[in-house]
DNA sequence: TATGAATGAGAGTTCATTCAT
DNA sequence: TATGAATGAACTCTCATTCAT
């Protein structure tokens, strides 16, 4: 809800700069304790600025959240192509390395942001077109027919695990413990998924 | 936390129903666009009513956060005598389904405001306290020595699996679905961690 | 302004002690701090019945002050018959001495509600009748045409010099000092007015 | 104190304005009867603006104060080199005359603030140090040395009566009749003093 | 285009007063 | 008669939003 198109390049930096600044604004005082003076005051810019480029607040916090999906997509994007190549247990030890470097970059103010935010249906998307490439790479994935279960549940607990353990001050689990524990926990289940196939597909061998 | 500590059995009530509607205040406005007025109002009671049994909103929601975190753990306190003599598939479907009860009674005040409650650690607590009277009712749990890695896991993946699935307006996954899910995952992961126990403690045979 | 009239001796007790409650809250909160609350709270009674003694607030308030001008006109009339035997020195020693006194009883809570009490027409009256008395006994005051100038004067410049000087935590004059000293500027006062008054009447001698 | 420093003249124009707006508002409802919004209302500007040169209410009432200590001060600065040229008799009229005008120019909004206003010691201070300039200029006061004392006395005494003076609706002495009183009194003090000096510096001539 | 002073609705909170018990 | 729980008007203060410059 851009009040107007940023057809310039000096205004798409602004609205960058005010998107960072809500970062870091939320990052500082919670999703409802940042305030439209802190966030102009952050970017620099003045809080009549704030208008030229947002309708109101709630359109920035919609557009911070915009930023941190594209930079959830684009992530997992450029990781695809190796992804598919490995294993499910390095999969997962990738994919949630890389998720975690991206929460605690820039001083962690994504990992702040993500406490507040919602998750988002994109991300799902996402990552089931990954799933499913991933499933093309390796075709025996596709034998699986409640694979969305599947997926729900390793996404879903992957995901939680990996922000909660962060937001956590001092866990009583280490963070590679934890990444190999989601690691066998998404390959055993896969295992027993395959192995329950294999009983029903081939009942009397 | 309360300004005056309700002995008669009438305070008692009024103090329950500001929290009854406190949790219906939250979850039609959220956690900072419900207002003490809103409160005041669902409860039927005047606005300096309010802080006769509170000192401020904050403790209003401190005793609501108070409320949800003893029912969770009542629930698990009732449920722990059937739940320490079932196996592990019928623990996990027994123990969400009375979670996911918990959450829509009321009209779902509850997974309304769980959204904004922070994960607490008396709930952490009590799960923990739980899976130790399993264990030693289920002596071989008790060999595993990465039991805190694979119950972080579990519970974090089970609980926030469940809060996210009830929120979800059209899962495309059943509530049946992610619970078998769910079972098969637990089992399976420690099946396999017993496995690999195994391997280890028996290396040649 | 009373609601109902103090007849009996349990309601005479009653209006005393929270008009003594009042004093003390006044000098715990300070006039606007002080709650009706606090006040029915040090009085050992509750809120409610503070209204069957008085219409409101300003009720007690003005009952107060009612009670601190009778405690110095009363103060006045017992001393009246021993101060118009002695000379003006130490009339005004012994006068501003009992006037300290009373405002330190009790642990001063007159003297801290003395800050916010208005200067009572009832005490100048008071005064102005123990100036009389006073001439009376001494009748070369009569002679003085500008009295009235004189007392005003002396009495405001000795009660207000008073009055502040108790209430400075750390007073550079000591009260033994202020006292003399007012004690001589009102001699020096009335033997100028004298001297004045000879000059003027035999200006030829 | 001030959130906002007044840079542009248009701001320190509105600062001016909202304190003059203060002393209207305290001088029509008491100290703790006036509220932002009447101060707001008389200023000609919103609540909110308040807030932008004022941190708190508490933060006006101090600039206010501010503002007519700084006027009795500069007052007094101004009006030094003519008093000390002058006798004590004509530097008390002087002196209250001045300070009469002040208390009642603008309506008299200083007259009713005073009632409610602490006596600051920076007007305490500004005195002494004109009574240190004027016995400079006058060394025989330089002899006495309860000097601190008859200050104490007189500045009080002067002080008060005038406030109380100027706050009494009919006083039954007029302001003339209690300037010339004041003087007498005060000359005639000094001159005691002056005398029991003598007395005691040349006790056998 | 960019600004920030000005705004006022609305937030949390207090407290003199009432009235059912 | 005595109570104190209940009340709500009114307080101080905040902050998203506007608009004259």
């Amino acid at each position: 809800m851009m009040v107007r198109k940023p057809k310039q390049q000096r205004a798409k930096v602004t609205v960058d700069t005010i998107i960072q600044a809500g970062f870091i604004a939320v990052s500082q005082s919670g999703i409802h304790g940042a305030t439209t003076r802190q966030i102009a005051e952050i970017s620099g810019i003045g809080v009549g600025s704030l208008y030229e480029y947002f309708e109101n607040k709630e359109a920035i916090y919609q557009a911070m959240n915009q930023h941190f999906v594209n930079d959830i997509v684009d992530m997992l994007r450029k990781l695809t192509p190796n992804l598919v190549r490995l294993n499910l247990h390095d999969v997962v030890e990738l994919l949630l390395n890389s998720f975690s470097d991206l929460l605690r970059r820039d001083g962690g103010i994504y990992l702040k942001y993500v406490r507040y935010s919602r998750y988002s249906p994109l991300i799902e998307t996402a990552l089931m077109e990954f799933a499913m490439r991933y499933a093309m790479h390796n075709p025996k994935f596709l034998r699986l027919e409640n694979m969305a279960t599947i997926n729900y549940i390793c996404i879903t607990g992957g995901i939680f695990s990996v922000i909660r353990h962060l937001s956590t001050p001092t866990p009583n689990v280490t963070f590679d413990q934890l990444l190999e524990g989601l690691s066998r926990m998404t390959t055993s289940y896969f295992d027993a998924e395959f192995a329950r196939l294999d009983h029903v597909e081939k009942p009397n061998l």
